[in-house]
DNA sequence: ACCCTCCGGGG
DNA sequence: GCGTACGGAGGGT
């Protein structure tokens, strides 16, 4: 009988359920066709684009009653062209004369969606200028562009004539710190280049009230030159942010060709292969409905792990492998092209990937290998496919599990699994990825990498974890600084193992000399302090607050307070159970019987 | 001290 | 599977 995985599928209600048990993970997709994919156009280089960073000055901010300052545009060779007059319209016909004579391909501004353009374009209608910009009417919800809390952003796409495309860094910036949340609240252009290690100090601001005193001074003036210099440093940090986020998007031209540089920062992933699928296979199939699955696997065993080398393995660009391999393109790819496009982009990534000077365009394979399944998972999407997009997580899990058990069998010690990684222990970790790689089926790529000297997982670890480097700095992975716990709480389980790892003495003798601390009344309060919202129904919290009310406050000899003596009873209870916990999991034999024996430490 | 509202980006 | 989904500043009482 042929194998035939999609009748391993099985819809019930909203889900589908596979029955892994009988996938075969050895099993070879056939293509239909070798026909190879390449790109319609070569795809030049991000550096090579030609490009105008676009920024402007003015005397407020409202298009209809104030003007415009002054216009800055810096090119691709830094070369920056400062327009500023008293007259306004010699202002805007120095700009547009710029774009309709260079011509570049890509317009950079930064909020030029929320404030630039549309300014430009009223103080041109207004002065009855000729321009090449147009808002589009049609509204786009970036979904992945959340200034605050989780109302996305909805802008009107601009667009320019002579194909010229426009790209709001801003944006960009919002969509980069959506999943990586490494900026601070503001997203300001003088903010977000420090934030992103592009600069490492504040430099030359002008408040609004300076911009306004400045030009007052005239033409010729230092205040003239003032705003010339504010304005040359805004550009130069656009232009910085812009380098280090814009190549991903425009790298998405690989899938998406006929959509222009602006409208790839605005759309999802997921939408733009499908646009892609659309010009390629030429058809529009109807979305399916989304339907629920089961992920990866996860999971862990608590301990303390460190008398052998730890280390993880891990199959690089799993779900792209697993979709090339098994054949999980779209079903309504009929021709196959996805994995025509899919093989061509794992090449290409293959060739370049130790090309330092090509890193942009490999970093955007990668992550356009890695979209193919959020298609083919994500509601809503022509060319998405459920069955598919289980299949893909059911094959993982079996890959994962053939994995488990090759370890084991290799006598190794399982530490911790989360979909295409495990984390082990052995005492030839090198020996275990070769036989990995051994049994594995062909073309896999499996890594070994994260050594470490020790890793602990507590009791419900799962993606929850602490690990030793070689480097002897601690990592930290899931819920070990929790805002309900005091720093104390938070930090003396890390820091009793990492003496621990010394010896058990050497533990102990943190310990006490913690407890010794306490006892002194000289433990900083803020160590010991718990900030947060009060909830409906915290009897003893709601003697010092009322509910949604944030608090600070720590445990005194009378019970819960704000002020006054800390309780050195409690807080000492309280490390001596971290304590006993703690040692139940790494060291059980030194608690007597399994008690909680207490050492005589008060 | 507490409670509520507003703001964030651009000038 | 369920419930929750921002954080700081500033002003009024």
């Amino acid at each position: 009988m042929v194998y035939n995985h999609r009748l391993l599928v099985k819809r019930v209600k909203n889900k589908l359920v596979v029955n892994e048990d009988k996938l075969d993970i050895f099993w070879k997709h056939e293509r239909k066709s070798n026909k190879p994919w390449k790109p319609r156009n070569n795809i030049k280089d991000y550096s090579e684009l030609s490009t105008a960073i676009v920024d402007i000055e003015t005397s407020g901010l409202d298009s209809t009653i104030d003007r415009i300052y002054a216009i800055g545009a810096r090119d691709q060779s830094k070369n920056v062209n400062i327009f500023m007059h008293f007259d306004e319209r010699k202002i805007l016909k120095g700009l547009i004369s710029l774009i309709n004579d260079t011509k570049p391909e890509i317009i950079f501004t930064y909020n030029g969606i929320g404030f630039d353009i549309p300014f430009i374009i009223k103080r041109c209608e207004i002065n009855k200028i000729k321009h090449p910009f147009k808002i589009s009417s049609r509204k786009i919800r970036v979904s992945t562009a959340i200034p605050y809390g989780y109302e996305p952003l909805e802008v009107y796409p601009i667009f320019v004539q002579h194909n010229i495309q426009h790209v709001d860094v801003y944006i960009c910036v919002l969509r980069w710190d959506n999943t990586r949340r490494l900026l601070s609240d503001s997203k300001s252009l003088k903010q977000v280049p420090i934030d992103m290690g592009l600069r490492h100090e504040r430099r030359l601001e002008l408040e609004y009230e300076e911009i306004l005193r400045c030009w007052n001074e005239g033409e010729g003036s230092n205040g003239w030159a003032q705003i010339e210099k504010y304005l040359r440093l805004d550009l130069e940090d656009t232009a910085l942010v812009a380098d280090k986020i814009v190549p991903d998007f425009y790298y998405e031209k690989y899938i998406a060709p006929n959509t222009g540089l602006g409208m790839l920062t605005l759309l999802g992933a997921g939408s733009k292969w499908s646009s892609g699928l659309q010009l390629a296979c030429n058809s529009y199939p109807k979305p399916e409905q989304k339907l629920q699955f089961q992920g990866g696997l996860a999971g862990a065993f608590t301990g303390l792990y460190h008398k052998k080398r730890i280390a993880q393995v891990d199959i690089s660009g799993m779900h792209p492998w697993i979709i090339w391999n098994y054949g999980l393109h779209s079903k309504y790819d009929v021709e196959e092209i996805s994995l025509a496009m899919i093989e061509y982009f794992r090449s290409e990534r293959e060739r370049i990937i130790n090309i330092p000077e090509l890193s942009n365009r490999q970093k955007a394979l990668k992550g356009i290998l890695n979209y193919y399944y959020g298609l083919l998972g994500t509601g809503k999407l022509a060319f998405n496919d459920m069955v598919a997009a289980a299949l893909v997580c059911a094959y993982s899990r079996c890959l994962l599990k053939l994995m488990l058990q090759i370890i084991k069998e290799m006598g190794a010690t399982i530490i911790e699994y989360d979909t295409d990684g495990i984390y082990f222990m052995h005492d030839n970790p090198e020996s275990v990825h070769q036989q990995l790689i051994a049994k594995l089926p062909q073309g896999i790529t499996i890594k070994l990498e994260n050594f470490a000297k020790a890793m602990f997982i507590p009791e419900n670890g799962c993606k929850n974890y602490l690990l030793w480097t070689p480097e002897g700095k601690v990592i930290r992975r899931g819920s070990w600084s929790s805002r309900a716990k005091s720093k104390i709480e938070n930090e003396h389980p890390i820091q009793y193992i990492t003496h621990f790892l010394e010896s058990y003495e050497a533990a102990e003798e943190y310990h006490k000399a913690q407890i010794r601390q306490i006892q002194s009344g000289n433990y900083p309060i803020d160590q010991l302090v718990i900030r947060r919202r009060i909830k409906e129904g915290e009897i003893e919290l709601l003697k010092i607050g009322k509910p949604k009310q944030f608090v600070t406050y720590y445990t005194g000899v009378n019970g819960i307070c704000t002020s006054g003596n800390y309780s050195k009873s409690y807080y000492c209870q309280l490390i001596n159970t971290k304590r006993v916990e703690l040692l139940q999991i790494i060291a059980p034999e030194r608690l007597l019987g399994g008690s909680v024996q207490q050492l005589s430490l008060f």
